[in-house]
DNA sequence: CTTGACATTGGAGTCAACTCACATGCTATT
DNA sequence: AATAGCATGTGAGTTGACTCCAATGTCAAG
């Protein structure tokens, strides 16, 4: 059952073993102790590798998922979970503006070492540098957020 | 001096030394053996940091930068490096589709959990299932380039 | 010439997300 | 009932990218 569960989803049994140790998708078991999976656990496995494609880490999937499970739905803590939902929407999208340009400076990058001229070697190093900021930008914001200090 | 970089770039001076150690910036020494980081150097660590930034790895970054500090420069490298970058850029544009669909989904799911109907439930659901199968598509291509393959 | 704030090295520790090893248990087939 | 081929739990190992620690070296200021 579980090989089975494994091949379909692509995934390894010590994976699906794994989740159920931590907890994030635990499925009943048989008689015998073998682990039966719902369909419901299906959905959720494949919830959390999209979800892990999009770099969630799976504590932040945890606990977000099996919405399908319950009957009376706290609408409180929909709302949470559907914040936690925008806010992770803004960051991706911060992150596709971001890795748009760095295809642009691959792009650019390739042609500067396929051809060197001067001023296409100067517009490299202008995008990177802008590109830089952006992101050094990006990383304070994220750090002010959340952030105890760490300091070397 | 490593203090100042660090704080420059936005690095811990652990990093910096950790960076040189594996030999991908190892700047020149002063007298007293204290490191001392060059233009280039500063150069180097700001790609890395924007090359991590999109997921590659430091073994992927590690001899591709460095172009300014050559003089006679080997085209059949360059051209080997431009095609690494080519790759990477596909790579990246992929999941950048990826991405954004990631976000219809977001949205999507945020709208039904604040408001649930049976066919917005429904729409999430296909889209949900659409998005899977791209991801596992896009799983296998990667596995069946580089792939001995592992089994359970 | 000692104190403080830097720097150095080497090695060990941490973290997430697996992955592997092993001893043992269940079940179907010979 | 023995064997093969699955399953189980627990604990330890792996990987990449840091991060921390301890012992020691350098140097400017008092």
């Amino acid at each position: 059952m579980i090989q089975e569960v494994a091949q379909i989803l692509g995934l390894s049994k010590d994976t699906l073993r794994y989740y159920d140790r931590i907890g994030i998708v635990s499925p009943s078991r048989e008689h015998n102790r073998y682990r039966k999976y719902s369909r419901n656990d299906l959905v959720d496995l494949m919830n959390i590798q999209i979800m892990r494609y999009a770099d969630l880490s799976l504590d932040e999937i945890k606990g977000k998922l099996g919405f399908h499970k319950m009957k009376n739905i706290d609408s409180a803590y929909c709302e949470e979970v559907a914040a936690f939902l925008d806010a992770k929407n803004a960051e991706i999208r911060k992150k596709i503006t971001h890795l748009e340009k760095v295809c642009q400076l691959l792009n650019l990058a390739a042609d500067t070492l396929r051809d060197f001229t001067n001023e296409s070697d100067q517009r490299l190093a202008e995008f990177a540098h802008e590109l830089y900021k952006d992101i050094r930008q990006d990383k304070l914001e994220i750090f002010e957020e959340g952030c105890d200090y760490h300091q070397d």
